[in-house]
DNA sequence: TAAGATTGAACGGTCAATCTTC
DNA sequence: GAAGATTGACCGTTCAATCTTA
C-alpha cells in the first residue's frame, strides 16, 4: 500500500488513484510481496536464493552453458556490479565457474558446472510447482493473459523512458 | 524468469508451465522488478526509501498518527525485527519518534512526527504520479480489475497456507 | 574515451538470541 | 511460557572508485 487516499478524479490529469486503482494497487502490492517471500524461503530449502536460481536457469538454456557478464546482467536485470559478487558467491559454492573470453580480453564468461546442471535440474520441479501451486492453479486463462497483457506494458512503458536507458549503463 | 522449459501437460497435475504461463510469468518478473527499481529510484529523489513511505502512509492514515509496533508490522508486511531497524532510522531521521504504551508496557508506539506528515504529504502526490504514469494509465479498466482479482487470489491463497502462519510468528 | 568487469565500504534485511512484561 | 519488541552479527545489495582492454 502505497498511495494515500481516494479523491474524486478532476479532468484529464487525475492526481489521485480512483478507488478500484486503489484497490488493486494495494492488492498487487500486498500479493506480489507475499509471493516473492513465498517463493524464496522455498527455494532456500534447495539451498539456493531466487538470484542463484535465476542465473543458473539463464546459462542452462544456453547451448555451451555459458553467458558474458554483460549478458547475463542484461537478461537477469541484475546491475553488473551485484552480478560480479553474486557470481563469485557461486563460483565458491561450485555452481558455476569464470572463464575469459577469447575474442576480447576485457570479457569474462560465466560457465555452468556440471554440479550446477544438476542441481537446476533436480530443484526446477519444486519451483515449478511451487509457482503453480500458489499463482497458475488458481487463475482462469483470462487472468493468465492479462497477466501477461498488464506486465508487458509495464515493462515496455519502462524500458522506453529515458530514466531506464539511464539505468542501463549500471548494467 | 525463472522456470526452466515449457513441456506438454500430462495430465491434471502438470509437471510444467504452458507456453501462456510460461510468457506470462517471465512477464511478470520482470515487469514488477522494473516498476519496484523505478519507483525506489524515484522516492529517493525525495529522500526517502518505499519502506520509509509505506510506513510514512499507514501512520498517517490513522487517527492519532500513531501505531502499535506489532500492527504496523501486519499491516506493512515487514518482519518485526526489520521494522524495528527501519523505525529506528526513521526516528534518526526525524520522521516518527517512538512513545511507550499506557496499557501494556512491553507495547510500543511509532507516531508521527509534524515533519513525517509534512513529508509524506509533499512527496505523496509526486508517488501517486508515477504510478499513474507507469501503470495505471497504461491499462484499460478491465486490466485493472483483473490486476486486483489476481493478486487478491494469491494474497488469500498465501494467507490461508501453513507456510504462511509460520511466517507469521515473525510478525 | 568508452566498454567490460571487479572491488571494498556502507547500507539494509535476516536470523537467532535476548529482554521485559503479560 | 507466550507476546511485544529490540539487538548485534551476518549476509546480500548498492554506490563510487578502480582497473584493464578496446
Amino acid at each position: 500500500m502505497c498511495t494515500v487516499v481516494v479523491m474524486p478524479m478532476t479532468g484529464t490529469e487525475p492526481r489521485w488513484l480512483t478507488e478500484g486503482e486503489q484497490s488493486a494497487w494495494r492488492a498487487y502490492l500486498a500479493g506480489s510481496r507475499l509471493l516473492a517471500h513465498h517463493l524464496e524461503r522455498e527455494m532456500q530449502r534447495h539451498g539456493l536464493s531466487m538470484s542463484d536460481y535465476e542465473i543458473l536457469v539463464r546459462l542452462s538454456e544456453t547451448p555451451e552453458h555459458r553467458l558474458r557478464m554483460s549478458e547475463l546482467s542484461r537478461a537477469t536485470l541484475l546491475e553488473k556490479s551485484r552480478l560480479s559478487h553474486q557470481i563469485t558467491r557461486m563460483e565458491r559454492d561450485g555452481f558455476v565457474v569464470r572463464e575469459s573470453c577469447p575474442g576480447d580480453r576485457r570479457g569474462q564468461f560465466a560457465v555452468l558446472t556440471s554440479f550446477g546442471l544438476e542441481t537446476i535440474n533436480r530443484v526446477a520441479p519444486f519451483h515449478v510447482a511451487e509457482v503453480r501451486e500458489r499463482l497458475f492453479g488458481l487463475l482462469d486463462p483470462a487472468q493468465v493473459t492479462a497477466l501477461r497483457g498488464i506486465f508487458d506494458t509495464v515493462e515496455s512503458g519502462l524500458r522506453a523512458s529515458p530514466a531506464c536507458v539511464e539505468a542501463e549503463s549500471a548494467r
